[in-house]
DNA sequence: CAGGATCCTATCAGATACTG
DNA sequence: CAGTATCTGATAGGATCCTG
């Protein structure tokens, strides 16, 4: 059925080359720091520290990096405020809260199915059968 | 309501750092070559050559490489037939059938909203507004 | 046909230091 | 606080040659 809807989509099975846009966009999403962002922005509004609290293991370098990409491609919006020290405030766009339910699925997908890809990784790694 | 049911999977917001796996399961799917190989096997079963030809700009190194992946995690399942030239068989194991759906939608996002990104793309990128 | 083995390089991304 | 700038090691990934 998976394969039905998904031929739906796309008659010819070149659509990965025949879709340029289709690799490109599909690449912006496929970045580690680009979910992990897009998830704690779903929460509300966050200034850059506490996105950067918040992911842990990013470095200063990729989330600055990741967000000037984001507020590029109008999902994210930068609200700065003239204080001192500065405030920005970064918020996902009406276009950002449209990836969310997307990545959440894939999120999901992850948490309810890793444990069977453990398991298929160990039982290749202990015997090798074939 | 995004923001909602995103909530209902973390009760923290520090999910990312403490569900491991999320990380590890997401960063495999959070490839190139793998989307395009579901995508291209979600077709039905495909041999090594008809997946190097439709996915048409992947190195043999490359595609070798994600194949093996995939089979060690579970998701394709290889098929050798002994015969001369030898004939390799990659379908989608149960496992990668679920996967499907998930990356559907995200095609899906891909090809309903990347005028937006576009759209954003350029105009940052004729005037500087802020 | 379906790869395995090498070589080589462009890009990625972390660490570090500095600033309005 | 919210970044920018620079350096550098890691690695992803292409090109090429070879084989059962």
């Amino acid at each position: 059925m998976y394969v039905a809807s998904i031929l739906n989509m796309a008659q010819s099975h070149k659509i990965l080359n025949s879709h340029p846009y289709l690799r490109q966009t599909l690449d912006l999403v496929s970045d580690k720091w680009v979910t992990a962002i897009i998830y704690v922005l779903s929460q509300g509004t966050k200034r850059y520290g506490e996105l950067h609290r918040e992911i842990g293991d990013v470095s200063q370098r990729m989330l600055t990096r990741t967000l000037r990409d984001l507020e590029r491609d109008g999902l994210v919006k930068r609200k700065v405020y003239p204080t001192n020290p500065p405030t920005v405030e970064y918020s996902l766009t009406s276009l950002g809260e449209t990836l969310v339910e997307p990545l959440r699925l894939l999120c999901q997908w992850s948490i309810n199915h890793f444990h069977e890809v453990e398991t298929a990784r160990e039982s290749k790694d202990n015997h090798i059968d074939r």
